[in-house]
RNA sequence: GUCCCCAUCGUCUAGUCUGGUCUAGGACACCGCCCUUUCACGGCGGCGACAGGGGUUCAAAUCCCCUUGGGGACGCCA
C-alpha cells in the first residue's frame, strides 16, 4: 500500500450482538490499519431507528471490548468517549449533513422527487415477481416537470438518485475489476419519504467526509459498492479503494446465521475460548501469511503480518475443530499465572470455594492442567475433584481398577507409599510409587489408576503424581482408606 | 427470474496473476504406530483434492469458453 495515510473504519449497525462476521470485517480493518500505520474507525450505522436500541450498542461494546479490538477514532460507545476529529461517529448525528448532500444532488439534477407510495412500489415489485421480471423501480417520476412537482403540493416524497447511463467499474483490491452495467441498477431511493437518509447515501456522504480511504467489508455489499461509486462520483468524493472479502460460512456451507450458536462472538467466551484464538482464527478464515505452513498467530504478529493481498476469494466454513485445536494451542502459550487469571472466574461460576486456596496453590493447578484442556471450561472436569471427594466412582474403572485380584494389593501399596513418603513432592510420590511396584511385582498402571480412580472418581485427569501433591498428604490418605473401605464392602470384588 | 462473485483433499488452505520446478505442499479432522500412569501434548506414518467438458499450447491446477455446483445482491433495512 501506499505511505500516504491509511484510514478505514468497520460500520456496523446495532441491531443486535456483534456478529461473527462484523467482527472479521472489523478485525481485517483493524490490522489493516495497524500494519500500514493508519487509522481505525468505528462509525454506528443507525440510520434505522426503528431497529436500533441502546442496549445493542452495549452488547456490540462488550463484544469488541472482549477481543481487544480497539479503534482510534469513534462515536461514544460503552464506557468509551467520543474520539477522532471527523465526528460525530452516529448516522443518527450526522443527518443534517445527508439532507443536505442530498439536497445538492436535487438541485444539479443528478436526484429527483418520488411521490410514488410504499404500497405502489411493493404492488409493482410483485407483480415482477409473478411474471418472473427482475424487480425494477418504473421510473414513473424520473421525469416529472416543475408544473408537475409544484403541483403535488406538500405531499411527502422520497428522493431517487438518478442512475446515470453507462457502466460501473468496481476496482476491488481482492476480486479484481467488476463491471455492471447501470441499467441493472434502478433509480434507488436515497432519502426516504420521512427525511431519513438510506443506508448507501449515508455511507457514501460519511466515507466522502471521513476521508476513508480504504472500505473493507463483506462481499454482501460487492453490488452496492456499485451504487457507492456513482454515488461518490456525483457528489465529487475522491474514490476509496475497495476490498470485499467473502462471507464466514456455517458448517452447512450458508451463511452465518445469527440465528446460529456461535453468530454471537460472545458465545465463544462463554464456550471457553481465548479472544486471542478467536481473533488467530478469524483471521485465518480468509487470509494466508505469506509464511507458508504457520497457523498460529499472536495478535502482535498479525498486526505486522497482515496484507490485503493475501486475503482470500472464496468463503470459508466455520470449522469448530480446527477453533479446538488452535484454542489448544493458545491455552499452552499462556503463562500459568495467567491461565490461572482465566480459569478462576470459571471455576468460581461453578460454586468452587477457590478463593479458600492460596495463588500458589491454584496457579499450580492451572498449570497441571494447561496441556490437557481444549478450552477454559474443560478446566471443570479436570479440576472438581481437588473441592470435593468423589462420591461415586467411573464404572469402567471401578471394574478395571478396584475389582482385580491385584486390586487391593495395588492401592494398598499405593497407600503406604503415601503414608511413608518423606516429603509430599512429585519427584518422591515418583520415585515411592515405582519402588512399589517393582518391589511388589505389580504394574506401575495399577498403582497410579487405582490411585486416580481412589483420589477423583475418574479415569482420565491431571498428571497422578501432580495431582496427589497437590491434593495433599491427609486428603489423600482419606481418600484412599475410603476407597478401600468401598472395595471391601461393596462386595462383588472378592470373587 | 436478473445481475454479481466464487470453485484444489471431509474442512481451512499453498500453488493460479508471471503456464513447465506439482507423480499438487501444509494444517485441522480421521486411521495406525511411537512416547506414556489416564487423558492430552509431542513425534512418525497413512488416507485424501485440481467439479465436468471443450479449446489455446511442445506443455494447463494455472490462460479462454461453456456447463454444473455453491454463495451473494436485487427494500422508503443496513
Amino acid at each position: 500500500m501506499t505511505t500516504s495515510a491509511v484510514r478505514c473504519r468497520v460500520a456496523p449497525s446495532p441491531s443486535g450482538f456483534l456478529h461473527i462476521g462484523t467482527a472479521k470485517t472489523a478485525l481485517y480493518n483493524w490490522l489493516f490499519a495497524r500494519s500500514n500505520g493508519g487509522t481505525f474507525i468505528l462509525r454506528l450505522e443507525d440510520t434505522d431507528a426503528e431497529r436500533t436500541e441502546e442496549q445493542y450498542v452495549q452488547a456490540m461494546c462488550e463484544g469488541f471490548k472482549w477481543l481487544g479490538i480497539e479503534w482510534d477514532e469513534g462515536p461514544e460507545f460503552g464506557d468509551e468517549p467520543e474520539k477522532g476529529a471527523f465526528g460525530p461517529y452516529r448516522q443518527s448525528q450526522r443527518l443534517q449533513l445527508y439532507s443536505e448532500e442530498a439536497a445538492r444532488l436535487v438541485a444539479e439534477g443528478k436526484a429527483y422527487r418520488c411521490y410514488c407510495t410504499k404500497e405502489e412500489l411493493d404492488a409493482q415489485r410483485e407483480q415482477a415477481a409473478l411474471e418472473k421480471r427482475p424487480p425494477r423501480y418504473s421510473g414513473k417520476c424520473r421525469n416529472l416537470t416543475p408544473e408537475e412537482i409544484a403541483a403535488k403540493g406538500d405531499t411527502p416524497y422520497a428522493i431517487r438518485f438518478r442512475v446515470p447511463e453507462g457502466e460501473t467499474v468496481i476496482d476491488d483490491i481482492i476480486q479484481g475489476p467488476v463491471r455492471i452495467q447501470n441499467k441493472e441498477y434502478d433509480d434507488f431511493i436515497i432519502v426516504k419519504s420521512n427525511g431519513d437518509a438510506i443506508f448507501h447515501l449515508a455511507v457514501v456522504v460519511d466515507d466522502g467526509l471521513m476521508k476513508i480511504t480504504h472500505v473493507i467489508r463483506g462481499d454482501d455489499h460487492l453490488t452496492n459498492a456499485g451504487r457507492h461509486v456513482m454515488l461518490f462520483n456525483a457528489l465529487g468524493y475522491p474514490l476509496p479503494k475497495f476490498a470485499h472479502h467473502p462471507l464466514i460460512h456455517d458448517e452447512q456451507g450458508r451463511k452465518y446465521s445469527k440465528r446460529l450458536h456461535g453468530a454471537n462472538v460472545l458465545d465463544w467466551r462463554k464456550d471457553g475460548y481465548l479472544p486471542e484464538t478467536m481473533i488467530n482464527y478469524i483471521s485465518l478464515l480468509g487470509w494466508t501469511s505469506e509464511e507458508e505452513g504457520r497457523e498460529f498467530y499472536t495478535l502482535d504478529e498479525l498486526k505486522q503480518l497482515f496484507t490485503l493481498k493475501r486475503l482470500t476469494k472464496s468463503p470459508a466454513r466455520f470449522d469448530r475443530k480446527k477453533l479446538d485445536w488452535l484454542n489448544g494451542q493458545h491455552i499452552r502459550m499462556l503463562s500459568p499465572d495467567a491461565l490461572c487469571d482465566r480459569v478462576l472466574p470459571i471455576l468460581r461460576e461453578q460454586g468452587f470455594p477457590v478463593d479458600e486456596r492460596s495463588r500458589d496453590w491454584l496457579v499450580e493447578m492451572a498449570a497441571i492442567c494447561q496441556e490437557k484442556i481444549p478450552t477454559l471450561n474443560h478446566i471443570i472436569p479436570y479440576t472438581d475433584f481437588f473441592f470435593a471427594a468423589p462420591t461415586a466412582y467411573d464404572e469402567k474403572g471401578d471394574r478395571k481398577f478396584f475389582r482385580q485380584d491385584t486390586s487391593l494389593q495395588a492401592l494398598e501399596a499405593a497407600l503406604e507409599c503415601m503414608r511413608q513418603a518423606d516429603e509430599w513432592t512429585v519427584t518422591a510420590l515418583k520415585e515411592s510409587y515405582e519402588a512399589a511396584a517393582e518391589q511388589k511385582e505389580l504394574k506401575i498402571g495399577a498403582l497410579v489408576n487405582g490411585t486416580r480412580l481412589a483420589l477423583t472418581g475418574k479415569t482420565v485427569g491431571p498428571g497422578l503424581y501432580e495431582l496427589v501433591k497437590l491434593l495433599g498428604r491427609e486428603e489423600s490418605v482419606q481418600r484412599m482408606e475410603a476407597a478401600l473401605n468401598y472395595i471391601k464392602t461393596s462386595g462383588e470384588g472378592t470373587a
